[in-house]
DNA sequence: GCCAACGTTGGC
DNA sequence: GCCAACGTTGGC
């Protein structure tokens, strides 16, 4: 049983956890910073868990609770001439960038927004506060622990099923 | 819509 | 390999 969280950005007018939670899974295909693409491809393990983060949202913050579903294989959208995410570097032989799979884990009973986070001293150490520009990240198990107190989650363990 | 922070690109 | 220019992210 994994106890490792990550936190992923999404804009919401783009992909929703909603959006989510109506399709139950999804490639997170796009990414195209190294170091995002590094935590997906080496460290991120199937029933790792995801706080699922709405970013240039009204408001931005954690959304819902995800899960990874597949470990890394090749971002597809990145041989696909017709996708914004189209890389010519990127090919079948020698593939530039990679996602994992992430599926619906569970909502929230609320947002937990960035500004509560940032309110919050025991999560003024999150990369989410020191780098605002990756959008994969790690997360400590105590920080995610508090943002879920946050959200009115209780009683639920890291790594746990739901 | 603005713009600070940061990552990437490419000339040298 | 440096670094200026440029593009993007994402909060506000």
């Amino acid at each position: 049983m994994s106890d490792r969280v990550w936190l992923m950005k999404s804009e919401p007018d783009v992909f929703s956890f909603t959006d989510l939670q109506t399709c139950g899974r999804t490639w997170w295909d796009g990414v195209r910073n190294y170091m995002a693409r590094n935590y997906m491809m080496k460290d991120m393990k199937v029933g790792d868990w995801v706080l699922f983060y709405h970013s240039n949202a009204e408001p931005s913050g954690v959304a819902g609770l995800a899960i990874v579903t597949s470990a890394a294989r090749p971002d597809e959208s990145s041989f696909d001439k017709k996708s914004e995410y189209y890389d010519a570097k990127s090919t079948r032989e020698n593939p530039r960038w990679q996602c994992v799979e992430v599926g619906f884990l569970n909502s929230l009973p609320r947002l937990v927004s960035l500004a509560e986070i940032k309110g919050n001293k025991r999560l003024a150490k999150m990369i989410l506060l020191q780098n605002s520009r990756l959008s994969v990240q790690p997360v400590l198990p105590a920080e995610a622990r508090e943002i879920l107190r946050m959200a009115g989650v209780t009683g639920v363990e890291i790594g746990a099923h739901p």
